[in-house]
DNA sequence: GCCGAAGGTGAGCGAGCGCTTAGCGTGGCC
DNA sequence: GGCCACGCTAAGCGCTCGCTCACCTTCGGC
């Protein structure tokens, strides 16, 4: 393994859906650059260097920086959105499917830090139109969260006073991971995924055991 | 009262003790078009713009752009730093004061949240000196809250099975206000540090009411 | 074996950046 | 009233930015 797939490389299996090759070098390199450095203080130089091209190179697959921006926030928001989705529609009791979706929620942010503070932290970066079209997926996500938050308080299973702030809190908490995981930490994603998912129950008021 | 004075200014008592008034204004122009665009997206010129004076005179008060942004964060930090001590410190039980802390700490990110925002989201782009100065601060925010949850543990107050990650989940669910909250919004500071309070309560486990 | 499309390069444009410098107005001091 | 220190401005320096353009290489189809 290469040293640039030990980073965002490493979620490189995420951008398989990107061709030509490429095209999908210089997003993965966007993707380290912006995370390490922001989006505004990345030049396109380093970024076609991060991928072993020259700076004119960008330009024949994407019109501007900010289209590498747009399509990784793009895509990034859509894999969240998935992993939500696929936690909230198992079978299962709220507080199972609560503790899933929030323990794999963190999994992402947690081992995907790269992609994740990017998608997470550069949204004003993007322009008006772009970022519309990215607060409508982030208003998806959140209804994921506060329907299962929701059913549970309606079957008495959780014990919740404002749904809706409880609701952004439990994002909150999760994205957060982004921005303070260390890989080089003592905890693996999956363990903080786990202390989160605890966390999160104890939150909402969950009785019993999550599984 | 000014348009200036409603965004960053009415956090500007704060300030106060940055002298001249030239200085003064200066870095609450700083604060509130960081907190806008970014450290690296706002240019000297906006900063002088904004304090009503020609780029040039920036100069007179500050070496560069980065020490503007470190006397900001540095400021900031001691801030927080001291609403942690002063509820760590008063007299009651552990769940009171946890409760005390995080409210007064989220109401400090909400309704300070364009100083807050800078203070915590621009950390990487200050050089390394200055950066590992704010790091030591932080080290000391950190220790104020794991020593009430701590306090709290050894008492059997709370039911808590991994200290140190359960303060820097607290901690992180403060912080993160500051990206998400939004004063127009229909909660007041105040409101989200109620609700906090309680919800970090359960996260921790204490038995009984807060007050 | 020639040809055009696709994908790349080296050089460099105009603009805007952080920051500097020469000089101007003004208020306090003798 | 003369003088100078101080706070500030207008102008602009050197540099790097996002991005473009003229040209080059490679390769599949006939």
């Amino acid at each position: 393994m290469s040293t640039a797939e030990e980073t965002a490389g490493g979620e490189a299996q995420a951008w398989g859906e990107v061709t030509p090759d490429a095209a999908r070098r210089l997003l993965i390199a966007a993707v380290e650059a912006f995370a390490e450095r922001g989006y505004h203080a990345t030049t396109t130089r380093d970024i076609a260097g991060r991928a072993g091209m020259s700076p004119a190179a960008l330009y024949i697959h994407y019109k501007t920086k900010e289209e590498l921006l747009h399509r990784i926030s793009r895509i990034g928001h859509e894999k969240a959105l998935e992993i939500l989705r696929t936690a909230s529609r198992r079978e299962g009791s709220a507080t199972e499917r609560l503790a899933d979706a929030v323990s794999s929620f963190v999994r992402w942010h947690a081992g995907g830090r790269t992609t994740a503070r990017v998608v997470q932290y550069e949204l004003d970066s993007l322009g008006p139109d772009a970022r519309a079209e990215i607060l409508a997926l982030r208003r998806q996500v959140d209804g994921e969260v506060r329907g299962i938050i929701e059913e549970g308080a309606r079957s008495g299973e959780f014990e919740v006073v404002d749904v809706h702030g409880t609701t952004l809190a439990v994002l909150s908490l999760c994205i957060d991971v982004a921005r303070w995981f260390n890989v080089d930490g003592p905890r693996t994603p999956e363990q903080v995924g786990e202390l989160y998912a605890d966390l999160v129950l104890r939150m909402v008021g969950a009785q019993g055991p999550a599984a």
